[in-house]
RNA sequence: GGAGAGGUGCCAGAGUGGUCGAAUGGAGCGGUUUGCUAAACCGUCGUAGUGUCAAAAACGCUACCGGGGGUUCGAAUCCCCCCCUCUCCGCCA
């Protein structure tokens, strides 16, 4: 949500910034839009007037005792004129208002320009993706062969895009989550948090995906309960409404939790193998920082989330995503990309992203400083990492010729093993 | 799910139809006093929208006492619906 005033006052730098990531602003419309809310809104607020100082005449007029009955009949007359008018405002100031909800973020300076995710830029390069004496297989065959992946199943139980992880690979999933929250929480300064895993309607328009991008979220109609698409929303609204104090920021927060998403017209993409699911777990890097941090405090998390990988071992390129290419409510946003070399290319596995004061001023979250004045703080997200990913990273990267999987030396105290080998007497090794 | 009690400013807490954007106390901020600290005293102290204005400041107006609707000339106060908190009962991991 961009800051009216500002938006009003600039609105052709504004309409020019937007166009560079693909956003058409349409200008007059804004200004008319603009001009009939106020219109409205004057007139209206000068009735209101009259009938306020009207009505105080009244009680006045009758502690001493006199006839007003002529004065209430003609305050009583402005009722249907403010009623209509009121009505009118409302109207307008809605059509307003979802209007500026729709419109993204401006992207920093730094942001390169450009249309979709072929302009996006590599910043760095990290590890080198390893040389297989052996043509390397996609996870999707090695889990199945290991018994540590049910598709099958998975689509039986519940349907298509969904996972079932047995054994080993139900361990691998959760040694994961736990490294990644030990990880953030002693080196990094995090503190963990475990939210709910569904929010309501108001916390999914404080950081964005509402009103916009309802299609991509599983609602329960009922009680306005919506499944979280990424921890993001539960944990930034944690502060919602809130002021916090300018001197106790950065506030530093991680949180696992399963991230559901209907993936409403990606139907084609990722079909294979468990990349794109409906239901992912995810361990989510949440900062809030000073307006004037926000950029340092975005590389610091950047590399939070680059860390996880280097102790992993897993080869891994940053890009920073294009104007085109950047999310809605993002001003600049850096894609940390893994090697998967059971598909021969690097897969976006965080995706981490300042807001400025975009999300803050949607979800209405201010720090106040030494002096007492409150402005709105800046946002930060990335994850750190998503879990499926990196399990699908791990699995591709370490595997063997006899098709086993060596862990990653970080991994080995809580996965308990050095190896996953296929163990046929679980029972549960599908035939193919 | 049933019964009852509540939800007021940063906090505590008054206020049951008019002069209430809201008493009082505390915290905060500014100041006086002070060797320093504490205390005392004085002042100040909500947010948003909008108008005058080139703009800022300032001043005015409108709205906001959990959210939404209604009654009334006038609502924090009366009525209806919803949400949340607490107590008891039921159910339940």
């Amino acid at each position: 949500m961009h800051d009216l005033t500002y938006f009003r006052t600039n609105l052709e730098a504004v309409a020019g910034r937007l166009a560079e990531r693909g956003f058409a602003l349409d200008v007059p419309g804004f200004r008319t839009l603009d001009t009939e809310r106020r219109a409205a809104l004057t007139e209206v607020e000068q009735l209101k007037a009259q009938v306020n100082a009207g009505s105080q005449d009244i009680g006045k007029l009758k502690r001493q005792g006199a006839d007003t009955a002529e004065l209430q009949a003609s305050i009583r007359a402005l009722g249907d004129r403010i009623k209509t008018l009121d009505e009118k405002v409302k109207e307008v100031d809605e059509t307003f208002r979802t209007l500026l909800a729709g419109i993204p973020n401006v992207a920093h300076a730094s942001v390169p320009v450009g249309k979709s995710s072929d302009e996006n830029v590599e910043v760095r390069r990290w590890g080198q993706p390893r040389e297989f004496a052996f043509a390397p297989k996609a996870h999707w065959d090695l889990g199945a062969a290991l018994g540590i992946l049910d598709l099958d199943r998975a689509a039986k139980v519940t349907g298509a895009r969904f996972a079932v992880y047995w054994d080993m690979g139900a361990r691998l999933e959760r040694a994961l989550v736990n490294f990644m929250l030990d990880t953030h929480t002693r080196h990094h300064g995090y503190t963990e948090v475990l939210p709910p895993f569904m929010v309501n309607s108001a916390s999914l328009f404080g950081t964005g995906q509402l009103p916009k991008f309802a299609e991509d979220l599983f609602k329960c109609e009922k009680n306005d309960l919506w499944l979280i698409p990424t921890a993001e929303v539960p944990v930034t609204n944690l502060f919602r409404d809130e002021t916090l104090e300018m001197d106790a920021l950065p506030v530093l927060l991680c949180a696992y939790t399963p991230c559901f998403r209907s993936e409403a017209g990606s139907y084609g993409r990722d079909v294979r193998g468990i990349i794109r699911q409906h239901q992912f777990q995810k361990v989510e890097l949440v900062k809030f920082v000073r307006p004037d941090q926000s950029y340092e405090e975005l590389d610091r998390l950047t590399a939070d989330a680059e860390d996880i990988l280097q102790r992993l071992e897993l080869p891994y390129r940053t890009v920073v995503l294009c104007t085109g290419d950047t999310s809605f409510s993002s001003a600049k946003t850096y894609d940390i990309e893994v090697w998967l070399p059971g598909q021969g290319t690097y897969k976006e596995i965080s995706s981490c992203s300042n807001f400025e004061a975009f999300q803050a001023r949607r979800a209405n979250i201010r720090a106040k400083n030494s002096k007492g004045k409150s402005e709105f703080l800046h946002t930060i997200n990335g994850s750190g990492l998503a879990v499926g990913r990196t399990w699908v990273a791990i699995v591709e990267n370490y595997q063997q010729a006899d098709g086993s999987i060596v862990v990653p030396e970080v991994l080995r105290s809580y996965v308990g093993a050095e190896r996953i080998e296929a163990r046929e007497a679980l029972g549960v090794v599908k035939k193919s």
